[in-house]
DNA sequence: GGTGTCATGTAAACAGTTACATGATTTT
DNA sequence: AAAATCATGTAACTGTTTACATGACACC
């Protein structure tokens, strides 16, 4: 469960509420936990615990009371030790794969339709991609390199749906009718 | 849960227990269920139920019994009713973009080593996925179509991880030491 | 004598999603 | 009058992983 890190990540740019974080996880490309209630708030329930954050509560008149949660030295020195911790290979899940591999079954209709269906998808995804990009609700950009390394996400992010792009083109010149 | 139409579709090529489907799942580069036990058993119980498989227990002397799974109609008619159903975008989990976006505070050798990591563990995968294409523990080939969508899926995934080193290189290029 | 394969299954834990619950204010 | 936003949290369920359990045989 490394959203634990990612809302470490999130706080060491600034305080934050729970209900802000979830917006931000949400909204992230990245980020790729839906960031449900039950996440968000079990993780900083945790992460307290373990003396990685702080938080204030905020009583507000009007309005529910907030808490606002703070990353504490251990909590950046922990994170800095994630940061620094072996990396993963990507996880690659494309359900697509599964349904093309038993497609054999199918009309050449069908399986025109079925790939144009996820073609579509894929650029619904770079549209979205791109949207929340131009919106950008959450970047942090304290050095010129934290800016550059943010705008390299985003680039891995739409270079992905494009390999797939490219790679449905040559899937449908294959095809043969 | 649709580890289960992949067990489907794997029985609509042949007949097999719940052992040789748990080996299948683990070799399979797009099968991305881990294949474990429980998964498996829980699935044919499920599927059984259903009525989607039917099973037939052989005693072997000197060998525990086996169950052998086979696809019914009313199976192979699910299996297709759920290939040509909505396709879904691909669920791309990247690990390390999460790392990446808070690697500012890392010094720049730092930073090079957690990226030199990451290319090693990208390289082994597709030396992975080579290597299993070339063992080919199961692959249906039952035509021409059939082959050419298993080699594209093969294909699918060599390019997912070859666009990632491409996306590393230009990374690299834009870090300024 | 230990490890690996064949073959079935269960238990416990962890991760993740959807939905529920509250309650005030603001927007449509 | 209904829906969305702010803000917290819980409950129930599904999905997934790791580990346990059995037992015979084969290989080194």
């Amino acid at each position: 469960m490394s959203i634990n890190h990612a809302i470490l990540g999130i706080l060491s740019c600034r305080s934050l509420t729970g209900y802000d974080l979830k917006k931000i996880i949400q909204d992230s490309p990245f980020m790729y936990w839906s960031g449900n209630n039950n996440q968000i708030y079990k993780s900083l329930v945790e992460l307290l615990e373990e003396g990685y954050v702080t938080n204030e509560v905020q009583h507000q008149e009007s309005s529910p009371s907030k808490k606002i949660y703070t990353i504490t030295a251990e909590g950046t020195a922990e994170l800095k030790r994630w940061v620094l911790s072996a990396a993963e290979p990507p996880e690659l899940k494309k359900h697509f794969l599964v349904q093309l591999a038993w497609a054999d079954q199918l009309s050449s209709e069908e399986l025109n339709t079925l790939i144009a269906d996820y073609e579509e998808e894929v650029r619904m995804q770079i549209l979205m991609q791109k949207e929340k990009h131009k919106r950008g609700t959450f970047a942090p950009a304290r050095t010129k390199r934290e800016v550059y390394l943010w705008d390299m996400i985003h680039e891995n992010i739409i270079a992905s749906y494009e390999s797939e792009l490219n790679w449905l083109e040559k899937l449908r010149n294959g095809i043969t009718n």
